[in-house]
RNA sequence: CGCGGGGUGGAGCAGUCUGGUAGCUCGUCAGGCUCAUAACCUGAAGGUCGCACGUUCAAAUCGUGUCCCCGCAACCA
Protein backbone atom coordinates (compact mmCIF):
# COMPACT_ATOMS: atom_id res chain seq x y z
CA UNK A 1 0.00 0.00 0.00
CA UNK A 2 1.25 3.27 -1.12
CA UNK A 3 2.10 5.58 1.99
CA UNK A 4 0.09 8.35 2.58
CA UNK A 5 2.00 12.20 2.97
CA UNK A 6 0.53 14.20 5.81
CA UNK A 7 1.87 18.12 5.85
CA UNK A 8 0.68 19.79 8.91
CA UNK A 9 1.34 23.63 9.93
CA UNK A 10 0.85 26.09 13.21
CA UNK A 11 0.61 29.64 12.57
CA UNK A 12 4.48 31.32 12.76
CA UNK A 13 4.56 32.92 16.09
CA UNK A 14 5.16 36.27 17.13
CA UNK A 15 8.68 36.80 18.15
CA UNK A 16 7.36 39.33 21.26
CA UNK A 17 5.16 37.33 22.29
CA UNK A 18 6.17 34.87 25.66
CA UNK A 19 4.81 31.83 25.00
CA UNK A 20 1.48 30.91 26.13
CA UNK A 21 -0.86 28.13 26.59
CA UNK A 22 -2.96 28.63 23.24
CA UNK A 23 0.99 28.51 21.72
CA UNK A 24 1.59 25.32 23.48
CA UNK A 25 -1.62 23.92 22.78
CA UNK A 26 -1.39 24.47 19.00
CA UNK A 27 1.75 22.97 18.78
CA UNK A 28 1.37 19.69 20.57
CA UNK A 29 -2.16 19.36 18.55
CA UNK A 30 0.15 19.61 15.37
CA UNK A 31 3.01 17.06 17.32
CA UNK A 32 -0.03 14.29 18.58
CA UNK A 33 -1.54 14.58 14.75
CA UNK A 34 2.39 14.14 13.67
CA UNK A 35 2.93 11.24 15.56
CA UNK A 36 -0.23 9.74 15.45
CA UNK A 37 0.60 9.70 11.57
CA UNK A 38 4.09 8.27 11.57
CA UNK A 39 2.23 5.70 13.65
CA UNK A 40 0.13 4.47 11.28
CA UNK A 41 2.60 4.79 8.33
CA UNK A 42 1.73 8.13 6.61
CA UNK A 43 5.39 10.02 6.18
CA UNK A 44 4.53 13.52 8.05
CA UNK A 45 6.22 17.50 7.66
CA UNK A 46 5.29 19.18 10.63
CA UNK A 47 6.30 23.02 10.01
CA UNK A 48 6.18 25.37 12.86
CA UNK A 49 8.09 28.81 13.26
CA UNK A 50 8.42 32.76 14.34
CA UNK A 51 7.13 35.64 12.39
CA UNK A 52 10.03 38.08 13.33
CA UNK A 53 9.76 41.45 11.67
CA UNK A 54 6.85 44.10 12.09
CA UNK A 55 6.54 47.91 14.18
CA UNK A 56 6.13 46.29 17.73
CA UNK A 57 9.72 43.84 16.96
CA UNK A 58 11.31 46.83 15.63
CA UNK A 59 10.67 49.32 18.79
CA UNK A 60 11.73 46.36 21.36
CA UNK A 61 14.87 46.25 19.97
CA UNK A 62 15.43 50.11 20.03
CA UNK A 63 14.42 50.21 23.52
CA UNK A 64 16.79 47.69 24.23
CA UNK A 65 19.66 49.14 22.00
CA UNK A 66 19.95 45.90 19.70
CA UNK A 67 19.31 45.77 16.11
CA UNK A 68 16.67 44.38 15.10
CA UNK A 69 18.23 40.72 13.97
CA UNK A 70 19.99 40.73 17.23
CA UNK A 71 17.04 41.27 18.93
CA UNK A 72 15.19 38.52 17.34
CA UNK A 73 18.02 35.64 17.81
CA UNK A 74 17.63 36.72 21.58
CA UNK A 75 14.26 36.15 22.05
CA UNK A 76 13.41 33.00 19.48
CA UNK A 77 14.82 30.41 22.09
CA UNK A 78 11.91 31.20 24.25
CA UNK A 79 9.76 28.96 21.30
CA UNK A 80 12.78 26.66 20.66
CA UNK A 81 14.01 26.06 24.27
CA UNK A 82 9.77 25.24 24.83
CA UNK A 83 9.11 23.27 22.34
CA UNK A 84 12.17 21.04 23.08
CA UNK A 85 10.80 20.57 26.59
CA UNK A 86 7.22 19.81 25.31
CA UNK A 87 8.95 16.86 23.18
CA UNK A 88 7.59 18.58 20.01
CA UNK A 89 9.00 16.94 16.65
CA UNK A 90 9.30 19.65 14.14
CA UNK A 91 10.73 18.93 10.98
CA UNK A 92 11.31 22.12 10.35
CA UNK A 93 11.13 25.81 11.74
CA UNK A 94 11.30 28.51 9.85
CA UNK A 95 12.26 31.97 10.55
CA UNK A 96 10.98 34.61 8.59
CA UNK A 97 14.19 36.88 8.45
CA UNK A 98 16.09 33.95 6.59
CA UNK A 99 17.45 34.39 3.79
CA UNK A 100 15.08 31.69 1.78
CA UNK A 101 11.89 32.93 3.09
CA UNK A 102 13.04 36.62 2.17
CA UNK A 103 14.18 35.80 -0.90
CA UNK A 104 10.70 33.58 -1.86
CA UNK A 105 8.62 36.47 -0.48
CA UNK A 106 10.15 38.99 -2.83
CA UNK A 107 9.77 36.57 -5.66
CA UNK A 108 6.27 36.23 -5.14
CA UNK A 109 5.72 39.72 -4.70
CA UNK A 110 7.43 40.46 -8.16
CA UNK A 111 5.07 37.29 -9.89
CA UNK A 112 2.05 38.80 -8.42
CA UNK A 113 3.01 42.17 -9.22
CA UNK A 114 3.86 41.40 -13.04
CA UNK A 115 0.40 39.57 -13.07
CA UNK A 116 -1.18 42.76 -12.20
CA UNK A 117 -2.62 41.77 -9.26
CA UNK A 118 -0.75 44.65 -7.17
CA UNK A 119 -1.38 48.01 -7.86
CA UNK A 120 -0.51 51.12 -5.94
CA UNK A 121 -3.07 53.02 -4.26
CA UNK A 122 -3.55 55.91 -1.74
CA UNK A 123 -4.91 54.25 1.66
CA UNK A 124 -7.20 56.23 3.94
CA UNK A 125 -7.65 55.51 7.15
CA UNK A 126 -7.81 56.53 11.20
CA UNK A 127 -4.16 56.63 12.07
CA UNK A 128 -3.25 56.31 15.99
CA UNK A 129 -0.30 58.23 16.22
CA UNK A 130 0.34 56.97 19.50
CA UNK A 131 0.18 53.29 18.31
CA UNK A 132 1.87 54.32 15.23
CA UNK A 133 -0.61 51.91 13.36
CA UNK A 134 -3.38 52.33 11.40
CA UNK A 135 -6.62 51.44 13.21
CA UNK A 136 -10.30 49.71 11.96
CA UNK A 137 -13.20 51.74 12.67
CA UNK A 138 -14.74 49.48 15.32
CA UNK A 139 -11.42 50.05 17.25
CA UNK A 140 -11.57 53.79 17.08
CA UNK A 141 -15.43 53.24 18.43
CA UNK A 142 -13.98 51.49 21.12
CA UNK A 143 -11.94 54.57 22.48
CA UNK A 144 -9.30 52.82 23.44
CA UNK A 145 -6.98 55.21 21.01
CA UNK A 146 -5.26 57.97 21.33
CA UNK A 147 -4.13 60.64 18.89
CA UNK A 148 -6.58 59.25 16.27
CA UNK A 149 -6.49 61.02 12.71
CA UNK A 150 -7.51 60.56 9.64
CA UNK A 151 -4.42 60.32 7.21
CA UNK A 152 -3.88 59.46 4.06
CA UNK A 153 -0.63 57.24 2.49
CA UNK A 154 0.07 56.13 -0.62
CA UNK A 155 0.22 52.04 -0.31
CA UNK A 156 0.27 49.12 -2.50
CA UNK A 157 -2.35 46.70 -2.94
CA UNK A 158 -2.95 42.68 -3.51
CA UNK A 159 -6.30 42.62 -5.86
CA UNK A 160 -7.90 40.18 -3.07
CA UNK A 161 -11.49 41.36 -4.82
CA UNK A 162 -10.57 39.18 -8.14
CA UNK A 163 -10.48 36.31 -6.66
CA UNK A 164 -14.21 36.43 -4.06
CA UNK A 165 -15.93 34.50 -6.77
CA UNK A 166 -13.15 31.16 -7.10
CA UNK A 167 -12.73 31.53 -3.24
CA UNK A 168 -16.66 30.97 -2.37
CA UNK A 169 -16.83 28.20 -5.22
CA UNK A 170 -13.89 26.59 -3.57
CA UNK A 171 -15.38 26.35 0.02
CA UNK A 172 -19.18 25.51 -1.18
CA UNK A 173 -17.09 22.55 -2.87
CA UNK A 174 -14.96 21.77 -0.29
CA UNK A 175 -16.85 20.87 2.39
CA UNK A 176 -13.17 20.00 4.69
CA UNK A 177 -11.67 23.37 3.93
CA UNK A 178 -12.95 25.02 6.52
CA UNK A 179 -13.38 23.79 9.61
CA UNK A 180 -15.10 23.33 11.87
CA UNK A 181 -18.12 23.74 9.91
CA UNK A 182 -19.79 26.75 12.44
CA UNK A 183 -16.30 28.68 11.26
CA UNK A 184 -17.14 27.71 7.45
CA UNK A 185 -20.66 29.26 7.87
CA UNK A 186 -18.56 32.43 9.45
CA UNK A 187 -16.60 32.83 6.80
CA UNK A 188 -19.02 32.31 3.59
CA UNK A 189 -20.88 35.15 5.95
CA UNK A 190 -18.36 37.42 5.47
CA UNK A 191 -18.34 36.69 1.90
CA UNK A 192 -21.18 37.90 1.13
CA UNK A 193 -20.46 41.20 1.23
CA UNK A 194 -17.54 42.78 -1.54
CA UNK A 195 -14.56 41.76 -0.73
CA UNK A 196 -12.46 45.08 -0.64
CA UNK A 197 -8.54 44.61 -1.90
CA UNK A 198 -5.64 43.91 0.94
CA UNK A 199 -2.76 47.05 1.79
CA UNK A 200 0.19 44.71 1.36
CA UNK A 201 2.74 47.54 2.28
CA UNK A 202 4.13 49.95 4.76
CA UNK A 203 6.37 53.00 3.42
CA UNK A 204 10.15 52.86 4.96
CA UNK A 205 9.80 56.00 5.99
CA UNK A 206 7.12 54.86 8.40
CA UNK A 207 8.27 51.46 9.37
CA UNK A 208 11.75 49.87 7.99
CA UNK A 209 11.79 46.33 9.75
CA UNK A 210 10.15 43.94 6.76
CA UNK A 211 10.59 42.61 3.72
CA UNK A 212 11.73 44.88 0.77
CA UNK A 213 9.80 45.04 -2.11
CA UNK A 214 11.14 44.55 -4.71
CA UNK A 215 9.55 46.57 -7.79
CA UNK A 216 9.82 49.33 -4.88
CA UNK A 217 12.42 50.40 -2.79
CA UNK A 218 10.50 52.76 -0.72
CA UNK A 219 8.29 50.43 1.08
CA UNK A 220 8.37 47.11 2.58
CA UNK A 221 5.91 44.06 2.49
CA UNK A 222 3.14 44.08 5.31
CA UNK A 223 2.57 40.43 7.34
CA UNK A 224 0.04 39.21 5.18
CA UNK A 225 2.92 38.01 2.20
CA UNK A 226 5.65 38.21 4.95
CA UNK A 227 3.31 35.84 7.44
CA UNK A 228 1.40 33.72 5.33
CA UNK A 229 4.33 32.33 2.74
CA UNK A 230 6.24 30.76 5.40
CA UNK A 231 3.55 27.81 4.71
CA UNK A 232 4.57 27.29 1.03
CA UNK A 233 9.02 28.21 2.18
CA UNK A 234 8.66 25.48 4.53
CA UNK A 235 8.81 22.68 1.96
CA UNK A 236 10.92 24.29 -0.56
CA UNK A 237 8.25 26.97 -3.03
CA UNK A 238 10.61 27.49 -6.14
CA UNK A 239 13.55 26.45 -4.16
CA UNK A 240 13.10 22.44 -4.34
CA UNK A 241 10.60 21.18 -6.86
CA UNK A 242 10.43 17.65 -5.70
CA UNK A 243 9.55 18.54 -2.17
CA UNK A 244 7.40 21.38 -2.72
CA UNK A 245 5.60 18.65 -5.29
CA UNK A 246 5.55 16.22 -2.34
CA UNK A 247 4.30 18.23 0.31
CA UNK A 248 1.55 21.15 -0.71
CA UNK A 249 -0.87 21.43 -0.35
CA UNK A 250 -0.86 21.42 3.36
CA UNK A 251 -3.13 19.14 4.61
CA UNK A 252 -3.91 21.10 7.29
CA UNK A 253 -3.31 24.46 8.65
CA UNK A 254 -3.83 24.73 12.55
CA UNK A 255 -4.95 28.31 13.76
CA UNK A 256 -6.50 30.02 16.36
CA UNK A 257 -10.10 31.26 15.26
CA UNK A 258 -8.52 34.89 15.89
CA UNK A 259 -6.84 34.54 12.57
CA UNK A 260 -9.35 32.45 10.64
CA UNK A 261 -10.11 35.39 8.03
CA UNK A 262 -6.51 35.97 7.80
CA UNK A 263 -6.06 31.97 6.42
CA UNK A 264 -9.26 31.71 4.87
CA UNK A 265 -9.45 34.46 3.16
CA UNK A 266 -6.13 36.42 2.39
CA UNK A 267 -4.25 33.53 2.51
CA UNK A 268 -6.63 31.55 -0.27
CA UNK A 269 -6.86 34.74 -2.46
CA UNK A 270 -2.99 34.76 -2.62
CA UNK A 271 -2.65 31.27 -3.48
CA UNK A 272 -5.40 31.76 -6.34
CA UNK A 273 -3.18 34.59 -7.77
CA UNK A 274 -0.21 32.48 -7.36
CA UNK A 275 -2.20 29.50 -9.23
CA UNK A 276 -1.23 27.15 -6.47
CA UNK A 277 -3.93 24.60 -4.66
CA UNK A 278 -5.11 25.57 -1.67
CA UNK A 279 -4.53 23.51 1.30
CA UNK A 280 -6.95 20.64 2.02
CA UNK A 281 -8.14 21.68 5.73
CA UNK A 282 -7.74 24.78 7.41
CA UNK A 283 -8.69 24.08 10.95
CA UNK A 284 -9.42 26.94 13.63
CA UNK A 285 -9.58 25.70 17.23
CA UNK A 286 -11.08 27.87 20.26
CA UNK A 287 -8.75 29.56 22.87
CA UNK A 288 -8.22 28.77 26.19
CA UNK A 289 -9.64 31.13 28.93
CA UNK A 290 -8.33 31.36 32.32
CA UNK A 291 -11.40 30.02 34.31
CA UNK A 292 -14.36 32.02 32.87
CA UNK A 293 -12.41 35.14 31.34
CA UNK A 294 -10.11 36.28 28.28
CA UNK A 295 -6.57 35.56 28.71
CA UNK A 296 -4.68 38.43 28.30
CA UNK A 297 -1.39 40.48 29.13
CA UNK A 298 -2.69 43.17 30.92
CA UNK A 299 -5.01 40.77 33.37
CA UNK A 300 -2.15 39.18 34.27
CA UNK A 301 -3.75 35.72 34.23
CA UNK A 302 -1.45 34.25 31.33
CA UNK A 303 -0.97 30.60 32.11
CA UNK A 304 2.85 29.93 31.91
CA UNK A 305 3.11 26.09 29.92
CA UNK A 306 6.88 25.82 31.18
CA UNK A 307 5.88 26.41 34.53
CA UNK A 308 3.32 23.94 34.00
CA UNK A 309 5.43 21.24 32.55
CA UNK A 310 7.78 21.60 35.21
CA UNK A 311 5.85 21.66 38.07
CA UNK A 312 3.82 18.36 36.94
CA UNK A 313 5.30 17.01 34.17
CA UNK A 314 5.11 17.51 29.94
CA UNK A 315 3.03 14.04 29.65
CA UNK A 316 0.50 15.42 31.61
CA UNK A 317 -0.09 18.84 30.89
CA UNK A 318 0.12 17.60 26.99
CA UNK A 319 -2.53 14.98 28.09
CA UNK A 320 -4.72 17.39 29.96
CA UNK A 321 -4.63 20.01 26.88
CA UNK A 322 -5.86 17.57 24.37
CA UNK A 323 -8.36 15.62 26.61
CA UNK A 324 -9.93 18.61 27.78
CA UNK A 325 -10.44 20.48 24.57
CA UNK A 326 -13.80 20.62 23.16
CA UNK A 327 -13.07 20.59 19.11
CA UNK A 328 -13.36 24.09 17.88
CA UNK A 329 -14.96 25.49 20.95
CA UNK A 330 -13.34 27.67 24.12
CA UNK A 331 -12.00 25.51 26.99
CA UNK A 332 -11.57 26.43 30.32
CA UNK A 333 -8.30 26.22 31.84
CA UNK A 334 -8.10 25.90 35.61
CA UNK A 335 -6.04 24.14 38.10
CA UNK A 336 -8.90 22.27 39.92
CA UNK A 337 -9.69 20.79 36.75
CA UNK A 338 -6.06 20.04 35.95
CA UNK A 339 -5.35 17.95 39.29
CA UNK A 340 -8.93 16.30 38.75
CA UNK A 341 -8.49 14.99 35.28
CA UNK A 342 -4.22 14.13 36.35
CA UNK A 343 -5.95 12.42 39.23
CA UNK A 344 -8.75 10.67 37.80
CA UNK A 345 -7.66 9.52 34.83
CA UNK A 346 -3.79 9.43 34.76
CA UNK A 347 -3.16 8.39 38.57
CA UNK A 348 -6.11 6.30 39.44
CA UNK A 349 -6.86 4.64 36.04
CA UNK A 350 -3.74 4.34 33.88
CA UNK A 351 -1.07 4.68 36.19
CA UNK A 352 -2.93 2.51 38.66
CA UNK A 353 -3.45 -0.53 36.30
CA UNK A 354 0.20 -0.77 35.40
CA UNK A 355 1.01 -1.45 38.98
CA UNK A 356 -1.67 -3.34 39.50
CA UNK A 357 -0.47 -5.65 36.77
CA UNK A 358 3.00 -5.19 37.56
CA UNK A 359 2.26 -6.27 41.41
CA UNK A 360 0.29 -9.30 40.44
CA UNK A 361 2.90 -10.78 37.98
CA UNK A 362 5.78 -9.89 40.44
CA UNK A 363 3.74 -12.15 43.50
CA UNK A 364 2.42 -15.02 41.13
CA UNK A 365 4.78 -15.00 38.37
CA UNK A 366 8.17 -13.93 39.39
CA UNK A 367 7.38 -10.58 36.79
CA UNK A 368 7.16 -13.20 34.07
CA UNK A 369 4.54 -12.59 32.02
CA UNK A 370 2.26 -15.57 31.97
CA UNK A 371 1.09 -17.66 28.97
CA UNK A 372 -2.56 -17.67 28.05
CA UNK A 373 -4.06 -21.08 28.11
CA UNK A 374 -8.36 -21.05 27.69
CA UNK A 375 -9.97 -18.12 26.91
CA UNK A 376 -13.12 -17.31 28.96
CA UNK A 377 -15.82 -15.10 27.60
CA UNK A 378 -14.42 -12.39 29.67
CA UNK A 379 -11.19 -12.54 27.73
CA UNK A 380 -12.64 -12.72 24.46
CA UNK A 381 -15.12 -9.46 25.55
CA UNK A 382 -11.92 -7.67 26.51
CA UNK A 383 -10.01 -8.21 22.77
CA UNK A 384 -13.06 -7.29 20.99
CA UNK A 385 -13.47 -4.06 22.75
CA UNK A 386 -9.72 -3.29 21.74
CA UNK A 387 -10.29 -4.57 17.79
CA UNK A 388 -13.70 -2.21 17.66
CA UNK A 389 -11.30 0.36 20.03
CA UNK A 390 -9.13 0.52 16.88
CA UNK A 391 -10.57 2.25 13.89
CA UNK A 392 -12.78 4.30 15.75
CA UNK A 393 -9.39 5.54 17.08
CA UNK A 394 -8.71 6.21 13.62
CA UNK A 395 -11.51 7.45 11.83
CA UNK A 396 -11.49 10.59 15.36
CA UNK A 397 -7.81 11.28 14.38
CA UNK A 398 -8.65 12.01 10.81
CA UNK A 399 -11.47 13.56 12.06
CA UNK A 400 -9.51 16.01 14.30
CA UNK A 401 -11.41 14.91 17.48
CA UNK A 402 -8.46 14.15 19.96
CA UNK A 403 -10.42 14.37 22.82
CA UNK A 404 -12.89 11.55 21.93
CA UNK A 405 -10.43 9.49 20.54
CA UNK A 406 -8.69 10.04 23.80
CA UNK A 407 -11.93 9.12 26.14
CA UNK A 408 -12.03 6.29 23.69
CA UNK A 409 -9.19 4.68 25.09
CA UNK A 410 -9.61 5.50 28.65
CA UNK A 411 -12.72 3.72 28.07
CA UNK A 412 -10.57 0.95 27.60
CA UNK A 413 -8.78 1.25 30.54
CA UNK A 414 -11.43 1.49 32.92
CA UNK A 415 -12.71 -1.68 31.65
CA UNK A 416 -10.19 -3.64 32.24
CA UNK A 417 -9.80 -2.30 35.89
CA UNK A 418 -13.54 -3.55 35.71
CA UNK A 419 -12.25 -6.93 34.79
CA UNK A 420 -9.71 -7.59 37.03
CA UNK A 421 -12.41 -6.61 39.34
CA UNK A 422 -14.92 -9.34 38.21
CA UNK A 423 -12.07 -11.76 37.65
CA UNK A 424 -10.18 -11.59 40.87
CA UNK A 425 -6.67 -12.81 39.59
CA UNK A 426 -5.60 -12.48 43.17
CA UNK A 427 -7.49 -14.77 44.57
CA UNK A 428 -7.80 -17.41 41.20
CA UNK A 429 -4.73 -17.36 41.80
CA UNK A 430 -4.42 -19.41 45.36
CA UNK A 431 -6.41 -22.33 43.29
CA UNK A 432 -5.88 -21.62 39.64
CA UNK A 433 -2.59 -20.18 38.81
CA UNK A 434 -3.21 -20.88 35.11
CA UNK A 435 -6.20 -19.23 34.90
CA UNK A 436 -4.96 -16.40 36.84
CA UNK A 437 -1.73 -16.31 34.21
CA UNK A 438 -4.58 -15.85 31.38
CA UNK A 439 -6.53 -13.12 33.49
CA UNK A 440 -3.26 -11.43 33.64
CA UNK A 441 -1.89 -11.40 30.34
CA UNK A 442 -5.18 -10.45 28.88
CA UNK A 443 -5.06 -7.38 31.25
CA UNK A 444 -1.50 -6.26 30.28
CA UNK A 445 -2.12 -6.87 26.83
CA UNK A 446 -4.69 -4.52 27.38
CA UNK A 447 -2.50 -2.17 28.63
CA UNK A 448 0.17 -2.10 26.50
CA UNK A 449 -2.02 -1.48 23.55
CA UNK A 450 -3.77 1.25 25.35
CA UNK A 451 -0.22 2.60 26.23
CA UNK A 452 0.47 2.30 22.17
CA UNK A 453 -2.68 4.27 21.66
CA UNK A 454 -1.86 7.17 24.13
CA UNK A 455 1.62 7.56 22.83
CA UNK A 456 1.44 10.15 20.27
CA UNK A 457 -0.44 12.47 23.02
CA UNK A 458 2.30 10.76 26.00
CA UNK A 459 5.46 10.25 24.33
CA UNK A 460 7.60 9.89 27.68
CA UNK A 461 5.02 8.24 29.74
CA UNK A 462 3.50 6.00 27.48
CA UNK A 463 6.97 4.81 26.32
CA UNK A 464 7.88 4.06 29.59
CA UNK A 465 4.91 1.50 29.72
CA UNK A 466 6.72 0.00 26.66
CA UNK A 467 9.82 -0.24 28.49
CA UNK A 468 8.33 -1.85 31.92
CA UNK A 469 6.71 -4.23 29.57
CA UNK A 470 9.93 -4.68 27.53
CA UNK A 471 7.77 -4.55 24.64
CA UNK A 472 9.24 -1.52 22.91
CA UNK A 473 7.92 -1.38 19.25
CA UNK A 474 5.76 -4.10 19.65
CA UNK A 475 2.55 -3.75 17.47
CA UNK A 476 -0.80 -1.97 17.87
CA UNK A 477 -2.28 -6.08 17.37
CA UNK A 478 -3.69 -8.04 20.26
CA UNK A 479 -1.22 -10.83 20.91
CA UNK A 480 2.18 -8.69 20.61
CA UNK A 481 2.92 -9.00 24.28
CA UNK A 482 5.25 -12.14 24.17
CA UNK A 483 4.32 -14.96 27.10
CA UNK A 484 7.69 -15.11 28.73
CA UNK A 485 8.79 -11.58 28.89
CA UNK A 486 10.36 -10.04 32.05
CA UNK A 487 8.91 -7.07 33.67
CA UNK A 488 11.07 -4.33 34.88
CA UNK A 489 10.58 -2.60 38.01
CA UNK A 490 9.35 0.93 37.73
CA UNK A 491 8.17 4.17 39.51
CA UNK A 492 4.92 5.15 40.19
CA UNK A 493 3.90 6.31 36.37
CA UNK A 494 1.49 9.11 37.42
CA UNK A 495 1.86 9.87 41.39
CA UNK A 496 -1.33 11.52 42.48
CA UNK A 497 -1.31 15.06 42.96
CA UNK A 498 -1.89 15.49 46.88
CA UNK A 499 -4.43 18.78 47.52
CA UNK A 500 -2.96 20.57 50.06
CA UNK A 501 -1.88 24.18 49.03
CA UNK A 502 -4.36 26.70 48.84
C1' C B 1 -34.91 42.07 10.97
C1' G B 2 -26.37 42.04 9.30
C1' C B 3 -24.24 36.79 9.50
C1' G B 4 -23.13 32.40 12.36
C1' G B 5 -22.90 29.08 16.80
C1' G B 6 -25.00 27.57 21.41
C1' G B 7 -28.66 26.91 25.82
C1' U B 8 -29.25 18.79 28.16
C1' G B 9 -29.26 16.25 36.21
C1' G B 10 -24.20 20.28 40.94
C1' A B 11 -19.76 20.94 36.91
C1' G B 12 -17.93 19.78 31.86
C1' C B 13 -19.61 17.41 27.48
C1' A B 14 -22.26 13.50 23.92
C1' G B 15 -26.92 12.60 21.70
C1' U B 16 -30.14 16.63 17.30
C1' C B 17 -28.37 15.25 10.27
C1' U B 18 -31.14 9.31 9.89
C1' G B 19 -37.86 11.37 15.69
C1' G B 20 -39.30 6.01 19.46
C1' U B 21 -35.83 3.38 26.91
C1' A B 22 -31.76 10.81 27.93
C1' G B 23 -25.54 8.64 27.64
C1' C B 24 -20.24 9.70 29.41
C1' U B 25 -16.50 11.85 32.86
C1' C B 26 -16.14 14.48 37.48
C1' G B 27 -18.79 15.46 42.07
C1' U B 28 -22.47 13.53 46.11
C1' C B 29 -24.49 9.24 49.03
C1' A B 30 -24.51 3.88 50.29
C1' G B 31 -22.13 -0.75 49.75
C1' G B 32 -18.18 -4.24 47.96
C1' C B 33 -13.14 -5.64 47.26
C1' U B 34 -8.25 -5.52 49.27
C1' C B 35 -3.90 -6.91 43.77
C1' A B 36 -2.96 -1.43 43.49
C1' U B 37 -0.95 5.38 43.74
C1' A B 38 -6.72 6.09 50.57
C1' A B 39 -6.49 3.67 44.33
C1' C B 40 -10.42 -0.09 42.00
C1' C B 41 -15.62 -2.17 41.46
C1' U B 42 -21.15 -2.14 42.27
C1' G B 43 -25.58 0.44 43.31
C1' A B 44 -28.43 4.95 44.34
C1' A B 45 -30.04 10.01 44.37
C1' G B 46 -30.28 14.01 40.89
C1' G B 47 -32.65 16.30 34.36
C1' U B 48 -40.59 18.90 32.56
C1' C B 49 -33.24 18.40 27.36
C1' G B 50 -33.94 27.75 27.83
C1' C B 51 -39.41 29.05 27.08
C1' A B 52 -44.12 28.80 24.10
C1' C B 53 -46.93 26.96 20.26
C1' G B 54 -47.23 23.50 16.23
C1' U B 55 -46.41 18.68 13.11
C1' U B 56 -46.70 13.41 14.62
C1' C B 57 -49.19 7.44 17.40
C1' A B 58 -44.40 9.41 19.33
C1' A B 59 -39.85 15.35 19.72
C1' A B 60 -33.83 16.86 23.27
C1' U B 61 -34.24 15.40 18.01
C1' C B 62 -38.62 18.37 12.78
C1' G B 63 -41.28 23.61 12.06
C1' U B 64 -42.57 28.60 13.85
C1' G B 65 -42.07 32.30 17.50
C1' U B 66 -39.52 34.12 21.85
C1' C B 67 -35.65 34.99 25.78
C1' C B 68 -30.54 34.56 27.09
C1' C B 69 -25.09 33.64 26.08
C1' C B 70 -21.01 33.64 22.62
C1' G B 71 -18.29 34.41 17.91
C1' C B 72 -17.74 37.22 13.16
C1' A B 73 -18.66 42.24 10.93
C1' A B 74 -11.67 42.67 7.36
C1' C B 75 -6.89 45.07 6.66
C1' C B 76 -6.26 43.83 13.72
C1' A B 77 -2.39 37.79 14.14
Amino acid sequence: MKKSKFYVTTPIYYVNDKPHIGHAYTTILADVLTRYHESIGDEVFFLTGLDEHGQKVKQAAEKRNLSCQEHCNDLAPRFINLWEKLEIKYSDFIRTTQERHIKLVQSVLQKVYEKGDIYMDEYEGWYSVAEERFITATEKESGQFRDVKMLKERNWFFKMSKYQRNLIDHINNNPQFIRPESRKNEILGFLRQPLGDLCISRPKERMDWGIEIPFDREYVTYVWFDALLNYVTGVGFEADNDKFNKWWPADIHLIGKDILTTHSVYWSTMLFSLGLPLPKTIFAHGWWLIGETKMSKSLGNVVNPLDMAEQYGVDALRYYLMREMVLGQDSSFTLESFIKRYNSDLANDFGNLLNRVSGLIGKYFDSVVPAVKGKTAAEEDIEKSFNELMPKIRTLILEFKINEAIEETMQLIRKVNKYLESQAPWKVAKENLERAGTILYTATEALRLAAILLLPVMPSKCGRVMEVLSADKTELLWGGLKSGTKLQTHEALFPRIEEEKK
